[in-house]
DNA sequence: CCAGTACCTTACTTCAAGGTGCGTACTCTC
DNA sequence: GAGAGTACGCACCTTGAAGTAAGGTACTGG
């Protein structure tokens, strides 16, 4: 049924580092793919997808989450310059949130990803073969 | 800079049931996400795309797993359908493990992800705009 | 006969991700 | 004048994911 040789199994677009097999147990793309990869970081990035939005839509789209973590979700992505921040000093707190360049290019592999757990997940779950 | 209407960004393929906007709290595709994001289930994941391996190998290109977590990731993976496990009854032990079809499929869509983050890792821990 | 390899399993422990709840400053509605 | 909405920050506490350690088997090589 499968493929168990050891070739690639498809022309992918893996860069050279990685092709040497191993992924460098310190090495910063670790840390990266822990934060976008995360529970809640998918989530939202997933939903900033869809454009700029602000503080309580996201908490409506992200369902589940908790301010605390939404918060810290949001500090993280602006800090590795994936979301940014606009705070408006008017009497309502009005904060708008929106991908930047790079976390547009982000979102632009993630979301297939997402799209394909949400389609297979069922079939998944309900373990067939 | 960014856009901030509230207006697809791309023609994305969201399903329509991600486009109404909220992710739903209990559904299968969390779970799902959970397992293919985890942090050496793209590992494990991502090591395989290059053909089928076995435990040792995995091991090595995993760096930093413990057998135990190896032996955890792999038989979640299992269940879920995503890999294939072929334990041969020979002297030295071999098992050997492979992509099944779905398996491939999603690393078709993990793998240029993976390499984003890692292309993009340097820029984004050295923090810049 | 002791060490080593390959592939795990189980038990104990740690640590950080995440949940809960409270406070704030102001305004708008009932 | 009581309550609710907005966008947080802070502190405590729980839980589960992951690390650590050890054991087990069925051999082979020195």
């Amino acid at each position: 049924m499968e493929v168990s040789t050891p070739v690639p199994a498809h022309g992918g677009p893996l860069p050279a580092a990685l092709a040497d097999g191993v992924f460098p147990a310190g090495c910063p793309s670790r840390t990266v793919l822990d934060h976008i990869t995360s529970k809640w970081g998918v989530l939202i990035l997933l939903a900033l997808s869809e454009g700029g939005q602000r503080w309580s839509e996201l908490r409506r789209r992200a369902e589940g989450i908790s301010e605390k973590m939404l918060a810290q979700t949001l500090k993280t992505l602006e800090r590795d310059g994936l979301v940014t921040r606009k705070a408006q000093p008017v009497i309502p707190p009005r904060v708008d949130y929106s991908l930047t360049n790079r976390g547009y290019e982000l979102t632009t592999l993630l979301v297939p990803l997402v799209a394909w757990a949400f389609e297979n997940a069922d079939d998944i779950i309900n373990g067939q073969r």
